[in-house]
DNA sequence: GCTTAGCGGTTAAACGTTTAACCAGATAGT
DNA sequence: ACTATCTGGTTAAACGTTTAACCGCTAAGC
């Protein structure tokens, strides 16, 4: 790879300073410099397809232009989708965005800050596993501008966007309630992540409120290493047995996925006997045979708040802000099968 | 934010030069330093929370350890789901990856590259819309390392990794004949992406070669634009009318979704009146209550390759690899509803 | 006639690394 | 005793930018 054009050569080939190149290309001092000179510089830099090189750059000045992305794991629809609002949001302005997963493990996130933080990235928009609490912190003290998405971590302040999960999971068991139900189950997975439970939280809040006994086997968690086994486990014992439950609220969408595969085998007629209602839309969903009402989060909004937010810490140091979005709920119900 | 502690602080706290410091810390000239000094060195090091600047290193030793990723869009499965695959391949070799979506655009796709180019990444994952072969010219021209997945371009030699789409059509739709269908139909896009030509190709052979009509009204072509209205109508017109096609292949998943979605409304039974075949796995059709076969592509194999070949092609600028991965004819039965 | 300001540039240092070349002193080989 | 090699380091240049400071000249202000 024969070596690419640099400001210096521009410079010779025109005669004059690589400083004088590197006002023009950047439209500094504009009018301190001649218009036919400049002009010229402008003509060279086109013709030997000059294009800067942003390492130097911003060994220079200090700022990447980049910034990383922590999700779970980028192959799920969320973070995907979450990314894909970044990523744009980011392009708008100029700044390009580097990703990664850390598979719900505090360990590699850990890792990965480092390496974002060693690329020198301007800031990071983060979904963090449970546990890690200290990265926060880290990150704070590193002075580094950050914003937390999806997952946050109520007893330290900083910036972050998410779902109300505790106002959102409340409306959806109102609905069930609402709809008549009198026993309502949920479905959720055994961890500490905040939005986990808070989603939990209000559902009991929901339960309560209404005057709905909660009794706590009403409430399963499932581990996510075995999940498919332990749902089926969950749904068995809250579906059959003499007091079946005849509401359901799944805390999670895979949750909801091999609940539903699960229950229609089963002599379960929905929303007669069961009424569903899920977190997330999921494309899983699509062709489901029956209706059932999703918490939709806004993730349109929560992306370009989450970037906006990081590009406003990156250029000015400012306050905290902390914004939860109310979720929707959405009913769908299936087209008629012929 | 108060700076950074660089070599220079360590060397000044330790009282030795930079230089000793780099070496060092990078196990560079071991049996030329004193153990001793070494790990005096090393502790400062650790100590001060030292952390390689890897701009200041990507300036001076060009090379970036990060590759640009290009896809169609990063929210689609597809694609995400080659993102992460990528992430974990390139990891392994401490590679960092910057990802960005062309929405099926020449015009964007080009404006990434330069971007990409720009920030000097040691060389590129892409796939690539039509019309882009002048793209692909300049990268050769900039002898920057790249590798093309999903799409190529026959006429252009590269390295890429992809399906076997041909073959993979023609798999497909010899097993609707071998299922007895007689009059079978294609649903694709309007494009000149060489991967859906190729199915389209595929197809077409198929029926040649077990000695089949192959009428050009029964492949409708549709556009992205308007997919979901001009899906229905060529579920209509293939179905409806004296002579219905009694099978089905659809060139991509989206397709798949929208035409089962109006198919479901109409009086067909499926697999009787009609057997379908599709393009790639989709989570959409999870639930779908009818068997369906589908051609799976290798997609883990496919990213894995390509960014080994990519990483080949950076360490040593060799020999050019073309990978066509066969896809697997998949059947996909429902879960009996009760 | 003297200072001041504007014009159109140049000089040179700096950002944080890497790395080839060098160096002084000690030891070894002949 | 003289050269050669080894040991344990240092010097300094370089990567490609950016940018504050400077410079010589002309024209204007008073």
């Amino acid at each position: 790879m024969e070596r690419k054009v640099s400001l210096k050569d521009i410079a010779q080939k025109v005669g004059v300073s690589t400083a004088l190149v590197s006002y023009v290309l950047n439209n500094k001092r504009e009018n301190r410099v001649s218009k036919e000179l400049a002009q010229r510089i402008r003509d060279a830099a086109a013709a030997m397809n000059y294009r800067t090189n942003q390492v130097a750059r911003s060994l220079k000045t200090n700022k990447t232009y980049t910034i990383g992305l922590i999700v779970s794991d980028i192959a799920n629809p969320f973070s995907s989708g979450l990314a894909r609002i970044i990523e744009d949001e980011a392009e708008q302005h100029q700044y390009t965005v580097i990703f990664s997963s850390s598979d719900e493990n505090a360990g590699k996130s850990g890792k990965l800050i480092d390496t974002l933080l060693d690329r020198q990235v301007d800031g990071l928009i983060i979904a963090l596993p449970a546990f890690a609490e200290h990265q926060v912190l880290y990150l704070q003290q590193q002075q580094i501008p950050f914003v937390l998405v999806d997952r946050y971590f109520p007893e330290i302040k900083t910036n972050h966007v998410a779902l109300d999960n505790y106002g959102a999971a409340l409306k959806g068991v109102e609905y069930l309630i609402k709809a008549g139900r009198k026993r309502i189950g949920m479905i959720t997975y055994d961890t500490e992540v905040f939005t986990l439970q808070e989603r939990k939280r209000g559902y009991t809040a929901a339960l309560k409120q209404h005057k709905l006994p909660a009794p706590k086997n009403l409430v399963k968690e499932v581990n996510i290493k075995v999940e498919k086994a332990a749902v089926e486990k969950a749904i068995q014992t809250l579906l059959s047995g003499p007091d079946p439950v005849d509401g359901l609220l799944f805390g999670a969408n895979n949750l909801a996925v091999a609940g539903l595969k699960c229950i229609s085998a089963m002599p379960i007629k929905i929303p007669d006997d069961l009424m569903i209602v899920n977190f997330d839309e999921t494309e899983a969903l699509e062709f489901f045979h029956a209706p059932f009402a999703y918490i939709k989060q806004p993730l349109h909004e929560i992306g370009r708040l989450a970037t906006r937010l990081l590009l406003e810490a990156i250029e000015k140091r400012n306050s905290i802000t902390q914004i939860n979005l109310e979720g929707e709920l959405v009913l769908k119900v299936p087209s008629m099968p012929y």
